[in-house]
DNA sequence: CCTACCGATCGGTAGG
DNA sequence: CCTACCGATCGGTAGG
């Protein structure tokens, strides 16, 4: 583990805790607490409670972005691109489980101007996914669906990985993102 | 409509708010005064704030747990029962959009007691839904798959319908479990 | 990083 | 269903 700076130590004790008692739930005493400073203390590092909120969500989103541009800036079949898009998503989601519990669940808690940013990068990664579903159709490789609702679905299961996944469970990381293409491209039906 | 005692009228107007803003985002105040009463006024109709969100969630268990066993009392092969198990989970949410919402989110909020029972019971309705992919693989019409992990990635789609599902929206809850049985069936691969 | 403190708001109660 | 109120806790600031 690199050092982090105070800051640093702050947001990672805040998401760990607002993963468990959510945003509204912790309190900035239950933060400088855990790190044993006092709660005066926390505002020479971070200007508000909110700004943990802002920074985490929108350095998630960020993460995702470039983890979908990626994908979509080489050139791969639909398939390829699709099992390289969730080995991101899944890595992402695996490498900062607090974080992304955060980013998941608390962003309604965005104040009105961030929350409209937000939802506006959300939407671009969702039409990025898209765009994966659009090539497949044309190049013959998938069924004809109705993208807005597949790319709904898809991430859907993507997104429950944060609520489930254990860094000692049976499947790694890689493991979990191969079931979730297989599963995505050939459904249960035999 | 038909008529709401108070206290169902003081449940859903919670549940309303609790959606948008959340458990803990909801004050008591907030409840009432969209009412038209006073906070303490409500304390004649309910004994607490918690008292509404375990009645939600509880609520919202049994009729999911109803559903799902009606399903598995019939016979019918592995394909008519998933397809009967995802109508009846995509009818109880649209029919209880508000409380489906809190039922999904916010539990978490629950005290510890009646949180272990609220796991309890939903362990209990992924082993049912979990009954119908191993009948499925025993018809041979399923492949055989890791169960636990194609429930909880079949669950997260369709929970997911609460957060984008509008009413005045172009598929009604009947077309939206077609689409979503089709897609957990077959996937995106031609 | 701390002490001392602010105004606001919270869930809930007593008593009518 | 209301008035009046309680103790607790909240995010945050002043000043060192």
């Amino acid at each position: 583990m690199t050092e982090l700076t105070r800051r640093e130590q702050i947001i990672a004790t805040a998401q760990k805790m607002m993963r468990s008692q959510g945003y509204q739930g912790t309190s900035m005493r239950d933060i400088a607490s855990a790190l044993q400073i006092e709660a005066a203390s926390l505002y020479n590092h971070i200007s508000s409670k909110d700004e943990i909120l802002r920074s985490t969500c929108f350095e998630m989103a960020e993460k995702f972005l470039i983890g979908i541009h990626e994908v979509n800036d080489i050139y791969f079949n639909a398939s390829e691109r699709l099992a390289m898009a969730v080995r991101n998503h899944i890595r992402i989601i695996t490498e900062n489980l607090n974080a992304s519990f955060v980013f998941i669940h608390e962003w309604r808690n965005l104040a009105d101007e961030p929350r409209k940013e937000f939802i506006f990068l959300r939407d671009e990664y969702e039409n990025e996914f898209r765009k994966i579903l659009v090539t497949g159709e044309d190049e013959g490789l998938f069924n004809e669906v109705n993208n807005k609702f597949a790319v709904l679905t898809i991430l859907s299961s993507l997104n429950w990985v944060v609520e489930w996944y254990n860094p000692e469970g049976e499947m790694d990381p890689q493991q979990i993102a191969e079931k979730l293409t297989e599963f995505i491209l050939t459904g249960l039906k035999k």
